[in-house]
DNA sequence: GCCTTTTTTGCACCCGGTTGCAAAATAAAC
DNA sequence: GTTTATTTTGCAACCGGGTGCAAAAAAGGC
């Protein structure tokens, strides 16, 4: 049915390089043949392959956008972001949902025979491997969301989570707790690991407050409820940094349910300021996550790999900052 | 980098039709042939090019995902689920985001560049216009979560918005309100539409019942709670039909914020039953609606129409039911 | 008007595969 | 061991389009 450039070509009795010619910028056309093969092709309703003409030129304008993060609210956000970002520079992000796959060699295999030009992995949770696995395969890769490794192998933006465990920390600190707790989100993530580092570190800078620890099995409001309703059996911490805002929220439902008020009697402090966050039936104190940044800079990164794909791999890290809401008391003063 | 079919076939030592075959199923080929070939593919690291084989094969197994909700959770859902789906049948979603799109021809003109097979509409809110174009340039179309038109011009998977509408009246019958109210959507889309259609007819079988109406501007925490505020500045019904979960969550926030209680003073009913709706903190009553199967439903005719893409069209509509959770008083015996 | 320089055009081959067809190789039948 | 029926294989053309190169056309110079 769609016209093709050889239909084109014979209607408008030129030749195909003509019609190929009008349709790609910088090429020789005069002004005579370009309005015939206009006319042409308008007649037709044509409009170039663009598979067929990636086969010569090597560039799909295809970008992988891998993930695995499909239950966090957040991550709508973020593919809003992304879709949007890419489509307003010409790429048509592949969509790749890595949720129940392990071993990354079939999204390496799939992509390649796909061509993209571009994988994007947006994740927070997904081993560092996946996103080496791409660039071995000699594939431009940003890794969104991303660890900062000390010596990255491939292009990483995100946040320093580690400074982030420390502004938690710092922040209870501030408001005169003594006695705080870090409920994490899985142990396995790099993002848990270096939370949980940093919100230590800080806090061994001032010997007189008590710490606590525990990790819920995912970032999901079911286990940061379920973790909390265990940590308020026992005796609890005055305040918890917990993993980020989707356990928070799980979390402040026990404490309330369970007869408590926060930020009287427990406070709780979250990471990532999603939407929900700021619902007033919420009104979360939390770290925010600056993902509009974040998505931004990987979308520039992986157009910058495009026209030179041995970019010297860099670590793009944005500032977080406290959003002070409800559920955390005032510092005294 | 990538290894060719050519470079096989010489480091094989056989034509490239050979390689050609051994990677087509179906092909005639004798298993020596086959071991010499995959061997020196082993070798190269040789996967085919699926966007080269799809020039004379005429299918690239890409699907073109379309949709502009990227502000409603229950949408990562719907894309986990279809995402998954796509690729367990080894197709690949090519993800468009319609949000700040207003003319359906660019993105009818990019998926016909990218030769997608096919192309799933997923959204309730975007005009019917855009599934039709997409039919007019002779794309299979399934649209996802859409109107069921009574002559359907290409194929619908959802739901019965005018029976949800009837059905939530029932319900707020049942549990014996007499002054109910419909909180809606925006009114341009036809899901809020026919909702309140339905709710209204079901109504006026019942004549005793005072009936209110009124939408809020968007399906967004926000205009949920700002028009239910702006409802009870004046004299509030019983018991409000809200848009969606979304808006009935909001709606929630503002009448509990106003020192009522839910569901004793105000009774509220919302529709999807999106994750949140069941956290302990919110406990909404409201209609569920089917979205695995509608998915799966989306998806298996899109299979159907890729081996028959004259398939006349059809309308699959799933059923709903309300599920029972703490925002309504319960029914009178 | 003629010769030179520049631009425009078409030819032909290439990108990485697939496939109909006929020749070559095997298997089956006698 | 032939002859015949089946498979297997390679050739060559094709999918839709891009591009280096040389010929043709247009523009510039005198």
């Amino acid at each position: 049915m769609a016209a093709t450039l050889k239909e084109v070509a014979e209607r408008a009795g030129v030749s195909r390089s003509a019609v190929s010619r009008t349709f790609t910028d910088g090429a020789s056309v005069s002004d005579k043949m370009r309005r015939k093969v206009e006319k042409a092709a308008q007649e037709l309703g044509y409009s170039p392959n663009a598979l067929a003409s990636s086969l010569t030129t090597g560039r799909t304008k295809l970008i992988g956008l891998v993930s695995n993060n499909f239950h966090n609210p957040i991550f709508l956000e973020v593919f809003d972001l992304f879709t949007r970002g890419l489509q307003d520079r010409g790429l048509r992000p592949l969509l790749v949902n890595l949720s129940d796959e392990t071993d990354p060699e079939n999204s390496v295999r799939m992509l390649r025979q796909y061509s993209v030009d571009g994988v994007v992995v947006a994740s927070s949770t997904l081993p560092p491997g996946f996103a080496k696995a791409f660039r071995d395969a000699q594939m431009p890769v940003v890794h969104s969301f991303g660890r900062a490794s000390a010596s990255p192998q491939v292009h990483v933006v995100g946040i320093d989570n580690a400074e982030c465990g420390r502004m938690a920390a710092r922040e209870l600190v501030r408001r005169g707790y003594s006695r705080v707790g870090f409920l994490g989100g899985p142990q396995m993530a790099t993002s848990t690991q270096d939370r949980f580092t940093g919100f230590m570190a800080e806090l061994e800078t001032h010997p007189s407050m008590q710490v606590s620890h525990s990790f819920a099995g995912a970032y999901s409001f079911d286990a940061g409820r379920a973790e909390m309703l265990r940590l308020l059996a026992d005796v609890p911490a005055q305040a918890y940094f917990c993993g980020d805002d989707v356990l928070s929220i799980g979390a402040l439902s026990a404490v309330r349910d369970s007869g408590y008020t926060c930020p009287e009697d427990i406070g709780i402090i979250g990471l990532n300021d999603m939407e929900m966050a700021g619902w007033a039936n919420i009104n979360l104190t939390t770290i925010r996550q600056p993902i509009r940044q974040i998505v931004n800079a990987s979308i520039e990164l992986t157009m910058a790999m495009l026209n030179d794909p041995d970019r010297y791999p860099e670590a793009r890290i944005f500032p977080c900052s406290v959003v002070d809401r409800g559920t955390l008391r005032p510092a005294r003063d």
